[in-house]
DNA sequence: CCCTGATTCGC
DNA sequence: GCGAATCAGG
């Protein structure tokens, strides 16, 4: 499996939403997470929170002679809170196409994906904790808007719009939504909510999920 | 043991 | 550029 800009972009879009280079792995599949942190490092992510020794020097590797190239600490940037997630009623965790990595650490706080580019902070206690606060913000209905209803071609699809497709290929007005792409993902908010869909755990389960993956987020 | 990210180095 | 192997820490 190649590093094609769609998965690149999905690698970024996870890794700065503190998504584990274990979980990109798997929701991207074909590749190790290895893979993803090798990318990730070539890509000029990192700087971020790791288990190991965040300040200090790291220095283990004793077979040849260690180059002692003192890499320039990073600047300490505390991960960045998703705002989808902050806004986000946790309380829809619809689905999810990978195998949901389910780890059963301490007190760790989990990622789980909520769709594309959102994910929730959930530590082990609050499996579905309420979120009184209303949403900040309304999730737009899922209705391409008029400039795009007439057609977007495929002669139209690039990297910043939604690629799902509208009616049936071979018909004469098949089309695509054509709406902004949720950065890093091939469709628009909408659409990723259905197209990422998959089911949780039966435990996890809840009846009627409304359905906030992350909301749209402006670039 | 499990996990995490970081680094090296042969390809 | 890629990623397995390895390291180091939780």
């Amino acid at each position: 499996m190649s590093w094609t800009e769609e998965r690149i972009e999905r690698l970024k879009a996870m890794w700065t939403e503190g998504a584990t280079a274990s979980q990109i792995a798997d929701e991207l599949g074909g590749v190790s997470r290895n893979a993803v942190i090798g990318k990730a490092h070539r890509l000029g992510l990192e700087a971020r929170p790791s288990p190991v020794k965040p300040g200090e020097e790291k220095e283990h590797r004793s077979p040849a002679a260690a180059a002692p190239t003192p890499k320039p600490a990073p600047a300490e940037r505390p991960a960045p809170r998703p705002a989808a997630a902050a806004a986000a009623p946790e309380q829809a965790a619809p689905a999810h196409p990978a195998p949901q990595r389910q780890r059963a650490q301490s007190d760790n706080i989990q990622y789980r994906s909520i769709g594309p580019g959102g994910f929730i902070r959930q530590g082990p206690g609050d499996q579905q904790a309420p979120i009184p606060p209303a949403p900040p913000r309304r999730l737009v209905p899922a209705k391409p808007s008029p400039e795009v209803a007439d057609k977007t071609s495929l002669l139209d699809l690039n990297d910043r719009i939604c690629k799902w497709p509208m009616g049936h290929p071979g018909e004469p007005d098949f089309h695509f939504c054509g709406n902004a792409s949720n950065p890093g993902f091939p469709y628009c908010v909408e659409h990723c909510g259905v197209a990422y869909q998959a089911q949780l755990p039966r435990r996890d389960r809840r009846p009627p999920p409304p359905l906030p993956f992350g909301g749209p987020r402006v670039r």
